[in-house]
DNA sequence: AAGATCGTGTACTAGTTAGTATACAGTACA
DNA sequence: TGTACTGTATACTAACTAGTACACGATCTT
């Protein structure tokens, strides 16, 4: 486990504790022998409600978590789901965009006229 | 299970029976008492695979009727997995468009001079 | 030196997924 | 009238998911 330096408020015994291991384990609410073989990949990556919090509590973002643990947020697929087509169309087409050209898209739909 | 004519060439024995029940479970390779069940919504829809080789059989697009399995199919999560922060923001942006809008995209990408 | 904390190894499991296998009663037809 | 085919009810299951529970030796702190 990461272990970097806490401010030092001296409420803490040892530096670094914070992000132990077993203090993570404790505040997502999983066994710290499951975290451990998570982090080294020994196991199937976890729910994605656990995903999630274990990304909460790095403060990574959620998204790139579970996509690193080959998942992609419910919330997405909803949206996909609710109109198949059209988002099956469009995801497909931007598969094959640069990056840049999908930024231009996000902004221009967040700006947009429409 | 939807029984409707056949071209009638002779060949079968009774019009119709192409598409019973029966026939295009041994064609997807299930057994007639499964797909029954996933007719009448007893069971819970049938895994990816499955389902499109439903869809092919029925001659209906593979991304309808997995969203009618409450699923997406596993090539646009692969998109998604690959850029999760770019396609995560584009797909909710979208979310909240209305059809036309998002067809406009999906031309603008295909004729795009991206 | 002792107690706390560290990450890890091993063994086990409740619940879910995605079906199979077989038997059965109704219907069409020659 | 029998037999071939229809959809369906019932019972069962292998493999997988998402973990738990507990013990262990190393290390750190006082």
């Amino acid at each position: 486990m990461i272990s970097c330096e806490s401010e030092g408020n001296g409420s803490e015994r040892r530096i670094g504790a914070i992000y132990s291991l077993r203090k993570v384990a404790e505040r997502i609410g999983v066994q710290p022998s499951y975290l451990s073989k998570v982090e080294r990949g020994e196991v199937a990556p976890p729910s994605e409600a656990t995903t999630l919090r274990l990304a909460n509590e790095l403060e990574v973002d959620g998204d790139i978590l579970l996509a690193m643990a080959g998942k992609v947020s419910t919330d997405l697929k909803e949206a996909i789901r609710k109109r198949p087509q059209l988002f099956g169309e469009m995801i497909r087409a931007m598969r094959d965009l640069p990056d840049h050209a999908v930024l231009r898209l996000v902004r221009e739909v967040r700006d947009g006229d429409w």
